[in-house]
DNA sequence: TGCAAATATGTAAGCGCTTACAAACATTAT
DNA sequence: ATAATGTTTGTAAGCGCTTACATATTTGCA
């Protein structure tokens, strides 16, 4: 069953091709048996070209080609230690906002030469967990995480295997992880503000789901926390916490609306509720803004676009899936760079705010 | 250098652990040294747990768990020629459609022990092409495809590697290779038969970009050749393709609305061009549906809350998703499926089109 | 021209697993 | 008791690469 025919020596191996079993791929002894080099120097040209002479790597080059050879993966990362490849668990990838980070984290992964290995929690901290688990059994060499409120354990297993990563989506100067993201509380807090300068008091909230959630935290508390700092409440109690969609958006201030004093201005954990929100109030000819604010978060395309455009906080989510990948491939070709990155986001005022009708 | 404890005749190995250098991460002798069994036990406990008795299965579970055992996977790959991971290539991630089928996707491969490797070819053929090679060169076990029309090269880097495949997005009984979707064509033919049954002869498109996407080639050519089923062409030639945004679909349309002759329906090769389109005639005071009839296609969740609600082709994706994983499970595990799925598209008539005016 | 230093290539030892095969042991039939 | 059979475990040979080290070749300089 074993090949008998590589001795090295003979002349030109243009004609003496390996007879490969059938069609199996060909493996790098057949690339260096056809360009009659070692197998080092195949492993060379594709690694490190230049420490090749060009005639040579010319040769190797050519015998690639010819046999349509393809460096087997797994074989490289066992004898490496390196996968060339990221992985990163979101959430959900079901979310207009997220879907942007991820395409342009995987455009320019792809253009230094890192592959993608994707997994979701759907925001279940648990399965978090299990997800980075799989991936780092996998292989990966980096790891991207969204927000940073996890179990420790989680944080051990990477720093164990000296993975590399960063938490996305969040800013925390007083975090001991690596952060690329803006500061949630705080754009909360300003929104509110906003909302209160303009004459707001009676001001509702349809926040995200906060539970292992510590963007959707950040912004619940930024919004109560500015409403405190005047003495507010919210009005009523209004605060609900609801799944990203848009049903769920509008369901939710069906009852606040019928209610003998309704808010005069709903403030909403992402652009989804808002639109819920708005399509609601629409639908039941509640004028917006005259009689009702309503505010989103992150900034969606679609925010900009419906009538009445949605006032919100636009976040950079291409940049930060450009600098995070940025990031772990610095980390892992051993530059420096910054640990941590602050992004800015910014309060986008259209046309669902106004002062409140004085009654 | 060398460690030379290895002897495995010494009494009770829990007193002798292996004195790995430091905190480098255990490997599975050191498993297979702390249970006192074989490395091939070791193997066997994690990969066909039944062909072990339950005592020694214990013992290496235990020592599994004290250590922190994580397998390689690289390693693992190398030697079982199996990788537990399946690719996929999206034009883009950023498309809420395609993010709802990758979240599906993504949830059940999990659920089956598979990892996804993602990449994205931007609708570009050679892009898609090069994905492919580097997944490939990961070593995925199988990969998903979206539509089908693509060089011949591509599919045989899947073929040479025996690397099982499916398109989806697409359903075409004559192809030769497997997929999971519905019919662009019909459905968009569909579509068209309705506008011209309502009463609409003056009908204009915004279609997605063709170049490259057969799925947006397939719902372009279904609605000219219903048309011309019924002698007639876009009216005025108003037929434009556009990129994936809301932006575009505004744009494009504001030209014919200041036509002279404007068309009386406008069929649009998305939701979100749709959208714009729609947006684009509730700024200019255009009445919807009585001035101008506007389709969608894909059936995002948006296009139900928007108003007037937007009559659009809805679309399986979720099941895509589940689905396109389940096939590739079910072929590397050698069972029998369907090579070929047939979904159907469902045309949801909202309030976005009626009959035109009559003049 | 000769010798040291620099550069180019080859040799072969792993990387951490899986698995064919051999060996050991347990079970049943003879 | 012995042989035949079935079951459990161990041994060791790879899987296809990379890379430290050894070797061969070239270059620079006295």
């Amino acid at each position: 069953m074993d090949k008998e025919n590589h001795s090295s020596d003979m002349e030109s191996g243009d004609c003496n091709r390996l007879q490969n079993d059938d069609n199996a791929a060909p493996r790098i002894k057949d690339v260096a048996f056809l360009a009659d080099v070692s197998t080092a120097t195949v492993s060379r040209v594709l690694n490190q070209p230049h420490s090749v002479t060009e005639t040579l790597r010319n040769r190797v080059l050519k015998a690639v080609g010819e046999l349509d050879y393809v460096p087997h993966g797994a074989a490289r990362a066992l004898a490496s230690r390196r996968s060339r490849t990221i992985g990163a668990i979101v959430p959900t990838i079901d979310n207009a906002i997220f879907a942007t980070s991820l395409q342009y984290l995987q455009a320019r992964l792809s253009g230094f030469g890192y592959t993608l290995l994707l997994a979701s929690s759907d925001y279940n901290l648990e399965r978090e967990h299990k997800e980075c688990q799989t991936l780092v059994e996998k292989g990966i060499d980096g790891m991207i995480l969204v927000g940073e409120a996890r179990g420790q354990q989680t944080y051990e297993v990477l720093v164990k295997k000296h993975i590399p990563y960063i938490n996305i989506w969040i800013y925390n100067p007083d975090s001991p992880h690596p952060c690329i993201g803006f500061d949630n509380y705080g754009a909360a807090y300003q929104l509110a503000e906003y909302l209160m300068d303009i004459g707001h008091r009676k001001i509702a909230m349809v926040a995200g789901i906060n539970e292992g959630n510590d963007r959707a935290v950040g912004r619940s508390t930024g919004i109560r926390d500015a409403l405190a700092s005047r003495n507010l409440k919210f009005h009523n109690g209004f605060y609900e916490e609801r799944p990203y969609s848009i049903e769920d958006g509008r369901n939710t201030v069906s009852a606040w609306l019928s209610h003998s004093s309704p808010p005069t201005a709903i403030a909403c954990g992402n652009d989804i509720l808002a639109l819920g929100v708005l399509f609601e109030c629409i639908s039941r000819k509640i004028r917006v803004p005259e009689d009702m604010s309503i505010t989103g978060f992150d900034g969606i395309e679609l925010s900009a676009h419906v009538t009445p455009a949605l006032t919100t906080v636009s976040i950079p989510s291409a940049q930060i899936g450009t600098l995070a990948a940025n990031y772990l491939v610095a980390r892992l070709e051993d530059k420096t760079t910054a640990s941590k990155t602050r992004l800015s986001s910014h309060l986008v005022i259209r046309d669902t705010t106004a002062p409140p009708r004085i009654d």
